[in-house]
DNA sequence: CAAATAATATACCAATCGGTATATTTTTAT
DNA sequence: ATAAAAATATACCGATTGGTATATTATTTG
């Protein structure tokens, strides 16, 4: 990795948890070359513009968010058990994602929606991959005869995310982890009620 | 009303869906100016600065907004129609909301954390409110013995206003209004399986 | 080690920001 | 109708915005 390389990672990693925290709009040049301590010409000796710099925190954030469920869900076999070790990881997401300045797809999704086009585009294509995610665990489920065939691998993975994201809502503008809690205790009652044979 | 009054709340009705579609901090003033064709001393006349005038522009949205539900609630007459007016509202909310630039409990939740503590603690009171308005009908359908006398009241008044937030957020991200309906669908669903006598 | 090159800092730009003092106009009350 | 009062417009404030041209400093290459 050459130097400018490292100055740009260096920079996106300070950089990710202040632009999910305040938003695109709300987040000043200034605050981030104190934050940094480079200068402006640092900051756009690397990126060209506010905006690409935004797109990059962003991306930078969703990476770490879908590797760290990649993760949890890799460590288990058996589809019901990679299902549960997302409802596991979300039980935790109120500590976990405060790290990175709150959740980005809920943060930049309502923050972007009407402002930025491109940074819209990127929360859309994280939800799909989310969802996609989920929907083929689920499939897995019903092929190997875990969960029910009569059930729809898609619109349970999209009932979970959206769940997922009502609660994150909640917990964070209500500042109070039971609404994730209860809303995973949901999830696993439909699982255990519903969803497994 | 005074010339004043009808001023101030002409500028609020215009203002509202502006602030609610951009967020606090990317809302200028000369936005404001343009789309009420008044000049700043007119709007510093009538209210003591940006912070004021985005506080009042939320009530006002919040307000269009519990007066609907109201409406729509008290035009039924049991619980469970009650229930049911409010699910049927939200498979309006899409279209309904757009009006006002969006949910403005969403979009000021979600804007106003870490940057606007008297508007967090605005979205607050909102959310207690219509939780309990929820809650108050499920309690009456209790005690009527249209719903099951084993549910917790509370409860199911979180479970479902955490979905329709979710379903909100995913409605507007996707920019697709089955999220909604599909959400709509699953709480009639546990209204009749797990909610009713 | 020196020259070329790449990366960062400095100093600046016009535009816009939220906000205000004051002049002007409009409304209200006599 | 007129004077007093209230409401609005104008013109301005210093501070900050995103962004850039250029000077300076590090780094890489021969």
């Amino acid at each position: 990795m050459t130097k400018a390389e490292e100055t740009k990672q260096y920079i996106i990693q300070i950089v990710a948890p202040i632009f999910n925290k305040h938003g695109y709009a709300a987040t000043s040049m200034s605050q981030l070359t104190a934050a940094t301590k480079l200068t402006k010409g640092a900051i756009y000796g690397n990126f060209k513009n506010k905006e690409e710099l935004a797109i990059k925190a962003f991306d930078y954030n969703v990476a770490r968010l879908i590797s760290a469920i990649r993760q949890r869900t890799n460590a288990s076999s058996t589809p019901l058990e990679r299902l549960q070790a997302i409802v596991d990881f979300y039980r935790e997401y109120y500590d976990y994602s405060k790290k990175f300045g709150g959740c980005p797809v809920l943060n930049v999704g309502v923050d972007a929606n009407n402002q930025n086009k491109l940074l819209l585009e990127n929360v859309r294509k994280t939800i799909k991959t989310l969802q996609g995610y989920i929907e083929k665990i689920i499939q897995k489920g019903v092929d190997r005869g875990q969960f029910k065939s009569s059930i729809d691998p898609y619109g349970w993975a999209v009932r979970i995310d959206t769940m997922i994201q009502g609660a994150t809502f909640m917990t964070y503008t209500m500042d109070n982890d039971q609404y994730l809690q209860d809303t995973m205790d949901q999830i696993e009652d439909m699982i255990k009620k519903e969803l497994r044979t």
